[in-house]
DNA sequence: GTGTTGGCTGTGAGCGCGCTGAGAGTTGCG
DNA sequence: CGCAACTCTCAGCGCGCTCACAGCCAACAC
């Protein structure tokens, strides 16, 4: 959209074993990518959300968290990013795993550098019109960018912590829908927490002080049931 | 339209014993699903009710009521959300009873995490064309959204409590139905209230005033036997 | 008409839910 | 090692919701 020459393709390597991030970074850098590495399940997954790659090169055995599990946290959060597994397996149950979590192409070791290059290609030649690089949320006035992380009210740029943030995606995802707390819990802090905690109440309460400096208030309670994304003014 | 992403299939899981509430649940949203989780059939049915789930897995053996049961009164509820018991039982008669009450499918213990994702996937594919992740009730000219927790008379937004709205929910699946208040109290507050309260009449009249000032009556007075949501105008 | 029963609704009490300010605990960074 | 930023806990408070109560009204029988 607002970019018109293009930025290098941003992409993620995540994998243990140091000498294959490396040569798959070498590689890739030599064809113009622009890399960033993790050596853990936890740090690709950080890096997934924060770095916002346009794909990610991930090994399915990890030590901490697998690759699959890796993938599907990521699609949890709402993020489509393509996925090109590494896998020493190559049985027929792990292709289907990966697929299941929306592989977008797989590659099995012992394989050549040539190929995850061909094949990186391949998967973002496809998916270039489809995502088109562009990650942006918007609802009512408010764009939220999880590329730049930054979000916007009408011109005004608003500042969110990393929790803030990713409450907002939520609700940016699911606009109009009123979202119960053990759901939002659910989502947005990956567990459930223990009853008497409001946390939820808390960053419901930064996030709309930060948002309606802007603007008329778009997140609303529904007592009993939950919250709600919702602008009054233009609603049908 | 309204949606820009997907939002992924709701299913609830009721099982008294927390650790398969654990696994099933922890494999269902590995595939991607928005999961809800009851231990008892009485929050399960309650949250069958609120929730909306697009499925829901139901062990048939439960401490307060059993799953045949549960799945007998959201019948009586007039939802037709698909339900896939559990049960340790491999006998006949419990199929027979299952699929009697409206069971869509069935897996006995012990059974695999994938089976369970499997069937789960074939009932919904089976059913994407009914249930289509749309929940709104329409009867004469009154639009009830469970999703937005918004109701609509003509082109006026109502405002309603909590309270109001499950009980407008409940004749809205059963229009041009008499329900007896034993009957109405039972499904909306979940148990029977001591005979000396008129809780229900309280409500009814909160509901009626909300609801009649954008158009003529709908909840009438059955007298000695109930309510019934009738739309007069256009009747026969 | 009067009596009786069943239903409606205005008033208000109580309380649980949700909001928010303050601060402790934790993490990350220079 | 110290500071800053952020996450999360805790406690107090205000208010909206639920529900009880009581008086009134409507329906029906006689």
């Amino acid at each position: 959209m607002s970019e018109t020459a293009p930025a290098s393709r941003r992409i993620l390597v995540v994998d243990d074993e140091p000498s294959i991030v490396d040569a798959v970074s070498t590689a890739l850098r030599y064809e113009g990518f622009d890399v960033t590495q993790a050596l853990t399940g936890r740090d690709g997954l950080a890096l997934a959300q924060s770095a916002t790659p346009d794909l990610i090169v991930l090994d399915v055995m990890l030590p901490d968290i697998d690759g699959f599990e890796v993938a599907r946290r990521i699609r949890a959060d709402g993020l489509a990013t393509p996925v090109l597994f590494l896998t020493a397996r190559d049985s027929l149950d792990d292709k289907l795993e990966g697929f299941a979590v929306g592989a977008d192409d797989y590659v099995t070791k012992p394989f050549s550098l040539a190929e995850i290059v061909m094949r990186v290609r391949a998967i973002l030649q496809r998916t270039v019109g489809a995502t088109n690089t562009d990650h942006r949320l918007t609802y009512a006035d408010v764009i939220f960018d999880p590329d730049s992380h930054e979000v916007w009210r009408g011109d005004q740029s608003i500042d969110l912590t990393a929790t803030e943030f990713n409450l907002l995606r939520y609700f940016m995802l699911n606009p109009r829908r009123v979202l119960s707390k053990p759901q939002i819990l659910d989502h947005v802090w990956h567990y459930d927490f223990d009853g008497d905690s409001n946390i939820l109440e808390t960053y419901i309460s930064y996030l709309r002080k930060k948002l309606n400096q802007f603007g008329p208030p778009l997140i609303h309670t529904v007592r009993l049931v939950g919250y709600v994304l919702r602008d009054d003014e233009s609603d049908g």
